[in-house]
DNA sequence: GATTAGCACTCCTTTTTGTTGAGTGCTAAT
DNA sequence: ATTAGCACTCAACAAAAAGGAGTGCTAATC
């Protein structure tokens, strides 16, 4: 099934670009006209009919022009694609500008990218597991609850309310406490802190031990709960612009998915597993890992802001999307975003906010 | 147009009831048979001829019944409608029970009016402004960078980094830093932070006086700035299961409305400003603040949470919505969130959280 | 042997036409 | 004042007809 003589390669290639311009299905007499090889439709006809037995196209019924299968996307997408000519890239800058609040950053990007491409998008804000932590912070707010402030790298901010319920601390135990975390902790990823180090610090914390392990708790606990739903989406009402989604109840699953947020984590696992090249994945129709997706095409890439605190971009759309336009979006935004917030301030950056 | 004899009443009340039911135009023979006063179609025929002359029912077309028009809707909300006896009301309190993350509190009760109506619903976060005070911690992040923790009642954390600039602090410093601001502003609610209380604590602040304005500014600022966008919406592909809104573009505007966020505030700015007598407003159709929603209804209710910390719940359906089922359960919410926050956890607060 | 013109055939799409039924307005009888 | 009766309207549905894009196949051509 790989290999196509060159003929039949560029009347696939025809057929698949066509198509992804109209969306309607592609005859032979589009293509004789279309294509350099100067061949009559009756030749295409012939040629065509191979491709659709390869499984590279197929009719949606007899006496309708063919459409590109599964396979057929995919055989594009690995060998037809060709690389852009960069135009999108400029406008990107100014959108990530130095912000303070990652989330803002996280929310311009997908709408950016939504209104770029004209299809739904989301991305997940980092996981936080591989990052570092910089800082904590516990504070008295009243008689019986603390308040944990913890860090990352990035300037990633967490917090979270801590009971602690009958034990009474006073300002300078807290100091104390503070200055015991920060020490042992500080500088280390959140998935280094293992047994052996909490056993040491309960150690050291003596009759605190319990309150630290509490810390402890709320610092696991605030770092992974929500993460979860740390999702940002935009233009997930784009997929009305393809006839092929709209109809059927299949778009309401996928705007539903869209809003309710909890199925686009599927997409987030599969694809921080998997270590690809060019971190750069595509799904098409059943390929997906998330099943209300299955008539869609997915591509997803993972960025990295700090060390090892990666999160996840998505872009859904028809099967007949322009990855070529998608797919380097992607792969610029990549760039810009690696290290965004790691970048030390340098010299050059002379253009920073207003404070 | 005010005054409506018994019977006429009797019938508009049975043709709204039945749309409402329905959606279907209703017709004459319907009501004869529906209502209790024995009349024939024909007279009911007259009698709603003359109901549309005033302007409370439409026909979509001649030879079809009758529709309640917005003017009819207005009439059955403000007139009409029957108190329900509640039943809907004890399962909320679980979904309210004790949560430390507010954020998630607004999640859950959104799905949950969602779930309940089958509607689209929207939550604001409270306005902050008259919350007051509870907590505030500077923290060196690292040699440029200060991090800013503001905690008010009700558990609400806020953060901010704050550039010190040239400017540095060493740790003492800022320890005085934070009794002064403590001790000047805990109590106060945000907008009785005025420019004497500013200029006084400046002045306190020494040389510091710079930090101590840009903390302030960022006070301000984290306060504000994405209060804007501070807000939850659930169940928006729920327009889906009306007709009458599902097909045409409008539906599509309005689940953008809803993804996007944006313009929702137009809501909750003008339900807050509106000091209504039982907190909940109705808008039907062109009565609507938000253009989109011009073929909907919009019920909207204010929550209070501490002192003056208001926020804004919205359900946005058909105009043939449950008027009745959708007023009960926001007046039940209504109290169930008012006060969820600062109530002082008592003694038969025993069915408390894990830790 | 590969290419192409020509033609019959398929089947989706669109338009047209007809049918049905719910509902009205009006008039005349009660 | 109410109601029965009837002619009329019009959306909704269904069936039929027309149109057209595209195919597969065969036979002629290069």
């Amino acid at each position: 099934m790989e290999h196509l003589d060159e003929r039949k390669t560029k009347i696939l290639k025809a057929i698949i670009r066509t198509y992804l311009e109209t969306g309607e299905p592609v005859g032979s007499r589009t293509i004789s006209k279309y294509t350099d090889l100067n061949l009559s439709s009756a030749t295409i006809r012939n040629e065509m009919s191979d491709l659709e037995e390869l499984g590279y196209i197929v009719q949606p019924h007899t006496s309708a022009g063919r459409i590109p299968s599964d396979q057929g996307y995919r055989f594009y997408v690995d060998h037809l694609m060709e690389e852009k000519e960069r135009e999108v890239s400029e406008m990107k800058e100014f959108v990530i500008e130095r912000t303070e609040k990652m989330e803002q950053v996280l929310k311009n990007v997908v709408k950016l990218l939504a209104t770029n491409t004209n299809y739904a998008t989301m991305i997940t804000a980092p996981q936080y597991r591989r990052g570092k932590l910089k800082f904590i912070q516990l504070s008295q707010v009243d008689a019986e609850q603390i308040l944990a402030v913890i860090v990352l790298e990035g300037n990633i901010v967490k917090n979270k309310i801590i009971r602690t319920g009958l034990e009474e601390l006073n300002a300078e135990q807290i100091l104390k406490l503070n200055l015991l975390l920060n020490t042992s902790l500080n500088g280390l990823a959140l998935n280094e802190i293992n047994l052996a180090t909490i056993a040491k610090l309960k150690e050291q914390a003596g009759i605190h031990s319990e309150i630290v392990g509490k810390v402890l708790d709320a610092i696991a606990e605030s770092i992974s709960e929500d993460e979860d739903l740390e999702i940002y989406t935009s233009g997930a009402t784009n997929i009305f612009k393809y006839p092929e989604l709209a109809d059927s109840d299949r778009a309401r699953e996928l705007i539903s998915a869209f809003e309710e947020k909890q199925q686009l984590i599927g997409l987030v696992s599969d694809t921080l597993s998997d270590e690809e090249s060019t971190g750069i994945q595509v799904y098409i129709g059943n390929e997906t890992p998330v099943q209300t997706m299955r008539d869609c095409s997915v591509v997803t890439a993972t960025y990295e802001l700090g060390e090892g605190m990666k999160g996840t971009i998505g872009i859904i759309g028809p099967k007949r999307m322009d990855y070529e336009n998608v797919m380097d979006n992607l792969k610029t935004l990549k760039n810009q975003l690696d290290g965004i917030f790691k970048k030390p301030p340098d010299g050059n950056r002379d253009t920073k906010n207003s404070f």
